[in-house]
DNA sequence: TATTGTTATACTCTATAACTATA
DNA sequence: TATAGTTATAGAGTATAACAATA
């Protein structure tokens, strides 16, 4: 390594200009960092918290349709379908024709899903323990309320 | 449509079950409203939010090299070269050999990256007053100090 | 030996467009 | 005509591994 103080040296005196006064800039920060824990604690099966939150809602919701699953995800309808394809293959979803609309697929969380998501929601409330650690119970209640106030609801 | 009531209908009737209680999840709606926010108020050149950091810092920080500067962004350092590549394409980044280590590319804004940068940085900030409207000033304060303080600083 | 930047390659997530079966 | 799901395809963004130049 150069010992020319002319070169920058320690990547830790970065400057980072206005971006640490923007809200964008540290959500970003934040749901880098919830991702990064979530890995450590809850990913040890390789699922990701786009999958864990699509097992909750299909299991909170069974019957409905992918269609429905990929607004409330806020995804395309042709994205769903690979996701589906790979949940179904690990044995969590299944797809089942909907009497009353040929069309649509009724999606349901399998007995080997409900194992799943009974492994995974503990898991789940210890990362959130350790992710939210740094504030009191009062401040995540509140930071919980910003960001609905600020999404709107 | 079905008027069969046992078909699940209107897509808000969702029930998210934990979700809405899990920091990780309001994050990660949080910042994906933003990005949405941003890609109408200010990605009108086709700018990311990763690449504004990315100009914001290498213009705070002149001369960084893009191993420094992968780091500050925690990507990889091969990611970065297309990134930089593309950015050297349209002529808002210089690469310069640094004399002192001919193995790293220091890094420069152009004047047309200083431009960009002016451009841009009152559409932020536009940004940013309408994505944090719905919060009073205190409370964008608050939310900024609570994000800082969950991920350390 | 180690590091910087590069290339080749692959994987994930996403979308659009065209298609089929059905409504 | 319209909708649900599918397929083909493409574009970002990311990573790992191997490499040349340089330290």
């Amino acid at each position: 390594m150069s010992d020319r103080r002319s070169d920058r040296a320690d990547d830790a005196s970065l400057d980072l200009g206005l971006l640490p006064e923007l809200l964008s800039y540290q959500l970003r920060r934040a749901q880098i960092a919830g991702f990064q824990d979530f890995a450590a604690k809850v990913g040890d099966e390789g699922v990701t918290p786009g999958w864990f939150g699509l097992m909750v809602i299909v299991d909170n919701n069974e019957g409905l349709s992918q269609t429905q699953l990929a607004r409330a995800l806020g995804i395309d309808g042709s994205t769903m379908v690979a996701t589906i394809d790979r949940l179904e293959g690990y044995g969590w979803i299944r797809r089942e024709r909907s009497p009353h609309d040929r069309r649509t697929h009724a999606l349901f969380v399998t007995d080997e899903g409900q194992e799943f998501l009974a492994r995974m929601v503990p898991k789940m409330r210890a990362h959130e323990a350790s992710f939210g650690a740094p504030l009191t119970a009062p401040e995540r209640q509140e930071l919980l309320r910003l960001l609905r106030k600020m999404t709107g609801i």
